[in-house]
DNA sequence: TTGTAAGCGTTATCAT
DNA sequence: ATGATAACGCTTACAA
């Protein structure tokens, strides 16, 4: 049979002891250049490839990094795995990622499974975990981001921003530039959403403006084509009065506008659109939507150094950090006089 | 220090060996319930996690599957990987990603360090794959399948379709229904993006239409943006004689749909859009986009029980599976008389 | 610079 | 049904 190839085989073969060839894969300033090009020569003859396992539980160094992410399909966590993978790639980091399908209950159980990989550090989206879960991370004694929110009380580390916030400055924007009566949509309403719409029924309320009838939401998950749906119920639940409408995030917002052409309805001027992390087809459209722009990219990024730092025992200098946001006011919300 | 707790510190709580610890977790129906109920009470007081590392040095399984993708940035991989997680997830296995950025020499590098996990399992995309990666991933004797494409030798399995084959018949549909000035945007140009490009041209070439003044592609990576300029592209160096264009994704497609309805160029009347994939936009933009359905969430699942049943000794009755695809014809490619 | 010996935490094998 | 012992493939600690 075809036996792996093992650091024992590569060192008969090149006449070394097994922790001379281990030597040269990790630490090639401490062998002489004969003995690395013999070893090395051996490795590429036999086609060696080092097993993680063993190495792992010899260093107790994994080289994973565990990444709990609420939604495969949601495109915005595309972007912060890209950032973390852009990070842990050179780093020669493994990511072993997660989906909680949005229940700290699965969530809770996939810490769990994580952990047994002995994970160097841990990324884990929101604070909305268990309290088991909490200790579970705690006690795993390893370094922790909990990104995309800004959590009242980190488990470690955090990279975020408030959306309580940001959909509140967006909602005042909106009255500002002339818009009263603003509905809301939303689906899933996972935490972030409800800190979304939280910022949205404070501005309102400060303004005396907030009308329950407005605020249309569905924990079924979110879509283009919930979007439409909860649009719908929207114009029938006002009574066709709504002027505008902050979705709770962009595919609401599309489907809101492509439900909008169908009926008809001019954008901006019979009705303002804005969603809520500007990706990429929300300038595009016709007219182009308002949205909050996030650094979800970089919120990955930011995180991943921040655990290889601390892995490294460095110091992280801002164990917090407020990644902010920014607000893309475009046509779909533009005042027409 | 807070030492990680151990096999052997259940064992010596529940006052049992560690195999029997072991037991209780892998295989409970060979120990007595008495002794099952005190070792889960011990497992539970100490918060024990078995380490992956030791269990897969030890029964040589990892529990590891190793999934390489071209792209995290492509939605088109998130319904795939889906499809993966829906069937590793509850079957107790690790997902390790890779993103090869579409390059077969990234690539190689990634499969040997995912080899390095011992996974039990590889899903690989498309068969492009450097000869040594081939080598690698035939060498490692588990069971492989090569997903996306439809392959010509497969190393292993192999479930996807003939893009080739989908572009010809979407093409020779549009002719079919009246279009013959009919122009190509492509972006990217992988190994699929050239497949289709090749049906689009096959069956122009058939149909004795083919203009390579309508044939507008590039390397950099696709977008929505992007099929904005390359629309732009296609009407310059067509002289504005184009009565249909095929996208080689929604993402083009959206957005020459898009440019057009910033230049004035009604959709279907004077210009037919046709795009590939069917993401959610396509079908709910207006008009409503003709595209191509893929089943790529069926893929990932297929894929992953083929690797699952060989795992487990069981034979796969058909190692080569033709998904097929689906092609929507919706209001963007009406022929209006 | 190189090597020896021990051990990482688990499971396979063989006993009892 | 339970246990003793020896791996698994690698790295740490120490020695030469």
């Amino acid at each position: 049979m075809n036996r792996r190839v093992t650091l024992a085989d590569v060192a008969e073969l090149s006449g070394v002891s097994a922790i001379t060839v281990s030597r040269v894969l990790n630490q090639p300033e401490k062998v002489s250049e004969a003995v690395k090009i013999k070893v090395t020569a051996a490795i590429n003859k036999l086609g060696y490839i080092p097993n993680r396992s063993a190495s792992a539980l010899a260093s107790a160094r994994s080289g994973v990094i565990g990444v709990v992410i609420p939604s495969l399909s949601n495109n915005v966590f595309n972007d912060v795995l890209r950032g973390i993978y852009e990070v842990t790639s050179p780093a020669g980091y493994q990511v072993v990622l997660v989906d909680t399908h949005y229940s700290p209950i699965e969530e809770e159980r996939m810490i769990r499974t994580l952990l047994g990989q002995a994970p160097e550090a841990m990324i884990v989206t929101g604070s909305n975990q268990t309290e088991h879960a909490r200790k579970l991370l705690a006690k795993a004694q390893i370094p922790i981001v909990q990104i995309m929110d800004k959590v009242q009380e980190p488990i470690d580390m955090n990279v975020g921003f408030c959306h309580r916030k940001a959909a509140m400055e967006v909602v005042e924007m909106l009255l500002a530039e002339g818009y009263n009566t603003l509905g809301f949509l939303g689906a899933r309403m996972d935490p972030r959403a409800q800190q979304r719409l939280k910022g949205y029924r404070l501005a309102m309320e400060q303004a005396e403006l907030l009308n329950e009838d407005l605020v249309i939401t569905t924990p079924r998950p979110s879509s283009i084509a919930m979007g439409c749906e909860l649009f719908k119920g929207l114009i029938s639940s006002s009574g066709g009065l709504c002027d505008a409408v902050f979705c709770v995030n962009d595919d609401l917002a599309l489907g809101a506008l492509f439900e909008c052409q169908r009926m008809n309805i001019s954008v901006p001027r019979q009705m303002a659109i804005c969603g809520f992390n500007d990706m990429e087809a929300s300038a595009l459209v016709n007219p182009p939507l308002s949205s909050v722009r996030v650094p979800r990219y970089e919120m990955g990024v930011k995180a991943t150094e921040m655990v290889l730092q601390t892995i490294k025992g460095e110091d992280v200098a801002e164990r917090v950090v407020d990644c902010g946001y920014e607000i893309k006011m475009r046509e779909s919300t533009r005042m027409v006089v």
